[in-house]
DNA sequence: TCCCAATATTAAAAAATTGTAAACAATCTC
DNA sequence: GAGATTGTTTACAATTTTTTAATATTGGGA
């Protein structure tokens, strides 16, 4: 089955329907892959499951506010990276520096165009990009995320599913050291669990497909790849 | 931590004085260097001789107005990644939107907030820096906490992890005097409990691989980095 | 200066981490 | 359904890292 790259997932929490609605229907148009949340306490089970790569918080939700539910979720290394949008009602300049220096990358008044919401959105994808496209160079190898298929030179080399996905990982950011875990949440989830020789065996298979030398292990750490 | 490394540049391009003003200040208030130009040209030539880290461009400036400034500094591959910053006194969607999509990171409205401003910067650099990875350079040697490794002129040292935390934290604060109880709690975690001489042979270990001295003991109190 | 606690040095033991091969279950293909 | 492919686990070997322990050395205060 064709499985094509996976879209960008977005997290939307906010008490009023509407605007749920209306902020879902234009980033899906876009695009994006949308899940909402109705509260705050929903908004850090769903992110949890889906680990969504944009969170979109409403300042003023009951149980928890957008800012406590930023901190909490900043505290958990899956989230550390993720880039989150606050929305508000309120626009007071004091509430949107802490807004910011909770630890968020936006802070949009209400009411909002959802045009430039998606701009917003857009912008920061934009900016975090990390592969130029769906093609990925890097020496002589070259990954195609849409066919899923890796040449290295002129010889075509056939990835299995999860060999393909962890090396695309290690490519995305080249001499980045992955750590064991970061490998674990970004291409088996958050919530699969599996065991600790799993990674060992994928790595194993990608270096034999691909010659020895072009992904390093750091002990005690993770592992990079390295042309 | 705070590291001492050359401060982050950023360029202010308004053809109003008293912004410029007032915008520079705040930003050095908050450790930027801060240079300005009175017009899109003038932006333009002063951006190829210092390469800033970050540009704010008003909209609306005699010459070229700031999206076209966005647009030709863009094609310059030096400011592909350059973070840029619309000022602007119009209030309106589409410009915004417009704004956005020429590649900039953010829009901003006139009257504008000094505090916001810094806010949204400081926002924008914390975004870049997690993105980039910080890497840290003392005298020739360079501490890459990202790729896990150190670099000594243009050879590279090949250290253990608790080696490479122990290095990174000692060299978080050149000169700084750091406890041993404090390495144990920062290298180790506030739970294990390994001997007193643990610490001793890492860094030995260390010294060796550096040559032999940048740390210097510090008697019945601990150690410190020093080139 | 001499003493003594703090640190260096060493080598070897212990622990942790990773590599490998083989086996199995799940899935897909024909 | 037979056979191939894939993903995972297991058990063990190989390796590296970390710690300990034993001994030497150092430097500052009495």
């Amino acid at each position: 089955m064709a499985q094509e790259t996976k879209p960008r997932t977005i997290l939307i929490a906010d008490d009023e329907p509407d605007i749920l609605e209306i902020v879902s229907f234009n980033l899906q148009a876009e695009g994006y892959e949308v899940i909402t949340a109705k509260n705050g306490n929903e908004a850090i089970e769903v992110a949890k499951i889906h680990n969504p790569d944009l969170i979109i918080l409403d300042v003023m939700m009951p149980g928890k506010t957008g800012f406590e539910v930023c901190k909490i979720l900043r505290t958990l290394p899956a989230f550390e990276n993720t880039i989150i949008i606050f929305l508000t009602a309120l626009n007071d300049d004091s509430t949107e520096i802490k807004g910011l220096e909770t630890g968020g990358d936006d802070y949009i008044t209400k009411p909002i165009s959802p045009k430039v919401l998606t701009s917003r959105v857009n912008a920061l994808f934009r900016r975090i990009i990390k592969e130029t496209g769906s093609v990925l160079q890097i020496g002589d190898l070259i990954i195609d995320r849409e066919k899923y298929l890796v040449t290295s030179g002129s010889e075509e080399i056939s990835l299995a599913r999860k060999e393909f996905e962890l090396l695309a990982l290690l490519t995305s950011k080249p001499s980045k050291v992955f750590l064991r875990n970061e490998i674990l949440h970004k291409v088996w989830g958050t919530d699969v669990i599996v065991g600790d020789r799993t990674i060992d065996v994928h790595i194993r298979k990608i270096r034999q497909k691909l010659g020895g030398d072009c992904i390093t292990t750091v002990k005690g750490v993770g592992y990079k790849f390295q042309m």
